[in-house]
DNA sequence: CTAAACTGCAAACATCGTTCGCGGTTTTAT
DNA sequence: ATAAAACCGCGAACGATGTTTGCAGTTTAG
């Protein structure tokens, strides 16, 4: 009988994200900084030192201005990292237009998507972790499903091999940008045979350069050709 | 000519990880705490409340002693992390001791990693995050390569198809941990028509509860069976 | 036995995200 | 036109965080 602050209550509240927060108000002044400035300055401190050196006074001090006034435009860090996203998701602008073959359509998706992670290996840490999809997220979306469209199978495994894909184009941007490598020195090699066994044996010339075409094509044909038409 | 702290000096400095950190000194009292003890209360306190609810001080606190006194044991938080990771590792023993059917071995392998993430959905943020293999994920990866023995293809393929699998296997974890759904409330759909299309139409049944399995033996037959043994 | 090395602890430091109150600015309502 | 309301920028402050430091007590090496 207590906790007013339950949902549905006369006041909608809106689901408190940046996407549904207006931009500005109809009152004061025109905000000095657009929302497009924050994220870029956010985008430029990541890029250069990595997400953990995008603290509030530091986006602040690269605009010229502090800490506090920031939170006139986000409610919180969270909405500074989302709004970083969605514009770095902006980047894979203009999207491709897709033939016929919608295979070699959503590897090229995938690969500007490597490209993407490449520039901005931050982008590993936060785009898990968005909590609402923004505008360029949502228009990326949509460009995967139209490329996707000559494939006839349900929409339930569309979104599934949308996901699997971006998701594997991750794994792959995260053995490009870590250090991937273990770390082995001063290990007791005797108790594990098959490890110190594969590391005796010559590693095997290139990695493969294919590999990441490979994996996709093996995936997507795997997920979405051997489907009959089921399910609507 | 300054900043003699470069590498390779006179005392040969270590790799500043945990696990070429001795244990405890020789000279002093008994520590108070093991490293065990301690990963354990890291380990219950994200369980409990997530990876941010692992601070020192919690952490301290739960095993009755000091902020301050953890880095008698830890030289920084990564360190805590770092065991943290590696005990919830060890959960995976006893290691199956895999047949002759080596795709049977490693998707048994991966159903038991993906049962671990959803004991411990914190380990999808440490996971790619670890610097330097700790003991535990030295015997798990080596198990990996025993079951993968009987099959003939090169090392790097091997450990590519490790690699991967455990890949989609966090892919799967963190779909079920997340809420992994679109907030599409105050959305301009007509500016998306296809994904428009796909929300009017039906979700089209249940989303395949095979589909961990149907994805990973499509990679991992695909990666490993259709090679040659070629490269050593 | 002495000195070195180690442990536990409390206090302190720098930084972080976030909140609050102030004066000034723009819009709405009367 | 005037007053009230809503908004902006700003600086100071609050609580919490990771980490360092100095001190007293304890154990071992030489």
């Amino acid at each position: 009988m207590s906790d007013a602050r339950a949902n549905s209550r006369a006041g909608d509240a809106a689901p408190q994200s940046i996407w549904t927060r207006p931009v500005r108000g109809s009152r004061g002044p025109v905000p000095a900084y657009s929302r497009d400035a924050i994220a870029a300055a956010g985008i430029a401190l990541a890029d250069a030192d990595g997400i953990a050196a995008v603290s509030m006074r530091a986006v602040a001090t690269a605009l010229g201005t502090s800490a506090g006034s920031l939170y006139r435009y986000l409610s919180s860090r969270d909405d500074l990292l989302e709004l970083m996203t969605d514009r770095a998701i902006g980047e894979l602008r203009p999207h491709p237009s897709g033939g016929d073959d919608w295979l070699a359509g959503i590897l090229l998706l995938a690969r500007r998507q490597l490209a993407l992670y490449g520039r901005h290996p931050w982008l590993l840490d936060l785009l898990p972790r968005t909590s609402a999809a923004g505008p360029e997220s949502l228009a990326w979306f949509d460009t995967c499903l139209r490329i996707l469209e000559p494939v006839d199978c349900a929409t339930a495994a569309k979104f599934e091999a949308i996901a699997m894909t971006t998701g594997v184009v991750s794994l792959f941007a995260r053995r490009r940008a870590g250090s991937s490598s273990f770390a082995l020195t001063g290990v007791d090699l005797t108790a594990h045979p098959h490890l110190a066994a594969a590391l005796r044996r010559p590693v095997g010339g290139p990695p493969r350069a294919d590999l990441f075409d490979r994996t996709l094509r093996i995936l997507l044909t795997g997920l979405l050709a051997d489907e009959g038409p089921d399910h609507a």
